[in-house]
DNA sequence: CAAAATGTGGTTTTT
DNA sequence: CCACATTTTG
């Protein structure tokens, strides 16, 4: 190589401190860096990868694994700029999930499953759950589907698959104990009908991976020399199943690095165990570990602030954490009279701060809050006073009920046995295939041991006690998901898409809810198939010739709201809990509701590890600012509908007070270790306000003019009809509800008959003569 | 069978 | 308060 060539590589790398630039040249054997908050952990990663491509380093033997979806594709877009747009796509960067998704696709044949295996997510999990709970006739109050869900999690998590459950003496007996000793059952019944269902849910692509690993060496071997590099962020949330995957990976070469900050271990819920980051130089004797204490992020106060109440932790690798920038404004504390008063107060805080400084625009802002359902009071008061914001977290878009239905059409296509994609659509729309026929297909898929698919394509060799009315209705379900497959494989995705939407009547039906949920719906489904589309044509010009539905669906599967790149670059507050504020950083910060039983939360307060998470979770929380930390607790919450009396949060202590002002309170009235922010009165510089009363919701519920119409007709109803007789195809009808409409089907007779009526206004509706008062116009 | 009405219970964080 | 399950109604 030419003098040229290094003239340039030296200098990239004196873009660095030395401390980064050490552990970004030492790519020969294993590392560990410890990156206090805002050190340039990512800036290390970007420039590893970037170092290693510069030296020749081929991408595809490059494994980089990040936390979420998001940090991978930034990174690749930095590491592009760095090195070769060309290079940085074709490096096996990801999440763990979604890395090893695709390795198990590859590799699915080997542990039996279909490559095109369909991913539950945490929904389709829990319904799987509750089936095998109704099936087994247990109590659900005894055994909670969600409490099935974790303990099933945090086995895989740990590698426990469920025959080594059912021989765990410890998890049996623990079991018997907490008086659920069916667990092991419903967590066998559980992973058969997975398998079955040629599904994997989320911990399975971790569990099945090491046990891909651990039964086909041959397969560990391609993979180990395959790649030669594997470096790892956000290592302090690691778990088991995670930690042994990259030791197998690269226990032979040795040349891992990973970077993480035991003071932001936030995921042991998910089975992170913090200990993967602290026993890490054990594993890898003659490991270098490489600290990055200096701040760039933040002032001298937050980081001096954030120390202090870190400190208060007794389980922490020893590190000081610096910053070199101006002291800044101290931490702010405001107390408040209730979680209305807090909302407001944030949209007057952020104005007058817009107000002081112009420089700041609305996307400097953060609110950060411990749980999802604090946003809500907030967004109402951003609302009111046009303070434009975006939600991060919550449900993602293709979580939502409506999109997950039509989706489950396109994942029926691609395995017929994924029996949660059957269950939601078998009767959406509705098509006559009720609760009562779908329990008959379970229970005989049940006892012949067979998906649900088997049993409806062959009925009769099940001997399924329907009638000849409901057989048809199945017969032609199966017709139309059988020749939607055909398409899938001779059309093209877009085409399949408007088949599937057209057909199904998903599009008739949503274009005729007339409802605001309904016409919501309708755009999210408009939404969805121009997601279809645009990924469609980003695999075209990414060279892809046949787009296939089933990379689709598993890139869907592993999607969060985080990863919507839409309106990113908008000028817009940003509000989020804490965890999902991992990585990032604003100029200024809110963290609000710093009460007990919320922060830290409730579920914490009697374990020493649980509350330790909770004090680096606040601490993350502050870390995030650059600027302004403003910090705000209530003394009453509404919570589950009821107003609670509520008290500071004990983290407010931790933190030493020569950080923090109180507006309101002057300079000498607040002495060090003086707790006087717990009787402190409510300053009011203008943002006063009568904190009993809730604004009522202005939005008018659908219902309220359906109600008012139902009580007009009701007192007007023609008398009733009954004999189907009077009715024939074409017929033009009166409903008390639905008003006005045509008949355009008739199905059955006697007591039976029924007929589908499409409404002027209401839609289209299948109504049982019987009953459903017509009048006949 | 489908849709509306009523009842109930439960609260963290998420790939 | 809201999501969900169950019951009632047509």
């Amino acid at each position: 190589m030419g003098n040229k060539y290094w003239g340039r590589v030296k200098a990239f790398l004196e873009q660095l401190n030395t401390s980064q630039r050490e552990a970004v040249e030492y790519i020969n054997g294993a590392s560990l860096v410890i990156a206090g908050a805002g050190s340039g952990k990512t800036r290390v990663l970007t420039y590893k990868i970037a170092y290693l491509l510069r030296q020749g380093v081929p991408p595809q033997s490059i494994l980089a694994l990040t936390f979420t979806n998001k940090a991978a594709r930034e990174m690749k877009e930095r590491i592009g700029k760095l090195a070769e747009p060309e290079a940085a796509r074709r490096l096996w960067m990801g999440t763990f999930h979604s890395i090893f998704a695709r390795i198990l696709r590859y590799e699915a044949t080997a542990l039996n499953y279909p490559s095109d295996f369909t991913i539950y997510d945490a929904a389709d999990s829990k319904s799987l759950i509750k089936s095998i709970i109704k099936e087994m006739k247990l109590d659900d109050k005894v055994y909670r589907p969600g409490m099935i869900q974790a303990r099933i999690s945090n086995a895989k998590n740990a590698l426990i698959t469920y025959k080594a459950y059912e021989q765990s003496r410890e998890l049996i007996e623990g079991d018997m104990r907490s008086n659920v000793p069916l667990i092991r059952d419903i967590y066998k019944r559980y992973q058969t009908r997975c398998f079955q269902a040629g599904a994997m849910d989320f911990d399975d692509l971790l569990l099945q991976t090491n046990i891909l690993f651990r039964d086909h060496p041959e397969v560990l071997n391609k993979y180990r020399s395959f790649f030669q590099f594997v470096l790892v962020d956000e290592y302090q949330d690691t778990n088991f199943a995670q930690h042994l995957i990259v030791l197998r990976l690269s226990e032979q070469h040795g040349r891992i690095c990973v970077v993480g900050d035991d003071a932001q271990s936030i995921y042991s819920f998910r089975g992170a165990n913090i200990d993967n980051i602290l026993q890490f130089k054990n594993h890898f004797p003659g490991c270098r570990i490489f600290k990055l204490e200096r701040n760039y992020r933040s002032t001298k106060n937050i980081v001096e602030a954030a120390n202090s109440l870190i400190h208060k932790n007794e389980n922490q690798i020893e590190k000081n954490v610096y910053s070199e920038k101006e002291a800044g404004s101290k931490l702010s504390l405001i107390s408040l009279y209730s979680d209305y008063e807090e909302a407001y107060t944030i949209t007057a805080k952020i104005a007058e701060l817009r107000t002081a400084n112009r420089l700041h625009k609305y996307s400097d802002f953060a609110i950060l809050y411990r749980t999802n359902a604090q946003s809500r009071i907030i967004e109402e008061a951003l609302r009111k006073h046009n303070m434009p914001y975006r939600i991060y977290g919550g449900l993602s878009f293709y979580q939502r009920k409506e999109i997950k239905d039509i989706i489950s059409y396109f994942r029926l296509v691609v395995n017929l046995h994924d029996e949660e994609a059957l269950k939601r659509v078998i009767n959406y729309p509705a098509r006559g295939i009720g609760n009562t026929t779908l329990s008959k297909l379970s229970d005989a898929a049940n006892e012949y041991n067979v998906s649900l698919w088997t049993v409806l394509c062959t009925p009769l060799s099940y001997s399924l006690p329907v009638n000849s009315g409901t057989a048809a209705k199945l017969q032609s379900f199966k017709e139309m998901i059988l020749s939607f497959q055909e398409d899938n494989q001779t059309k093209s995705l877009d085409e399949l898409t408007d088949r599937i939407m057209r057909e199904t009547g998903i599009m008739s039906a949503l274009a005729q809810d007339s409802s605001v949920e309904g016409q919501s719906k309708f755009e999210n489904a408009q939404e969805l198939i121009k997601g279809i589309l645009e990924y469609c044509e980003m695999k075209r010009e990414e060279g892809v010739e046949h787009v296939l539905l089933s990379d689709f669906l598993s890139e869907v599967a592993l999607l969060t709201d985080q990863d919507n790149v839409k309106d990113q670059n908008t000028d817009k507050i940003t509000l989020m809990t804490v965890h999902a504020a991992k990585g990032l950083e604003f100029k200024n910060v809110f963290v609000v509701g710093l009460e007990e039983d919320l922060f830290p939360s409730m579920m914490s307060k009697d374990s020493q590890r649980a509350l330790e998470e909770e004090r680096r979770l606040f601490y993350v929380a502050i870390t995030r600012a650059e600027e302004n930390c403003i910090i705000t607790y209530a003394k009453s919450r509404f919570r589950n509908g009821k107003s609670m009396i509520c008290i500071p949060s004990r983290f407010l202590k931790d933190i030493d007070h020569k950080y923090i002002e109180i507006p309101g309170e002057s300079e000498a009235e607040s002495k060090p270790d003086d707790f006087s922010f717990e009787r402190q009165r409510f300053s009011s510089e203008g943002t006063s306000f009568i904190s009993s009363r809730r604004e009522p919701v202005s939005v008018q519920t659908p219902t309220s003019n359906h109600q008012k119409l139902t009580k007009l007709n009701t007192e007007t109803a023609a008398t009733a009809v009954s004999d189907s007789g009077d009715y024939k195809v074409g017929t033009r009808v009166s409903h008390d509800r639905f008003g006005e409409g045509e008949i355009t089907a008739l199905e059955g007779e006697g007591s039976n008959a029924k007929a589908t009526v499409s409404f002027k206004n209401s839609g289209v509706k299948h109504l049982l003569l019987k009953y459903a008062k017509l009048t006949i116009l």
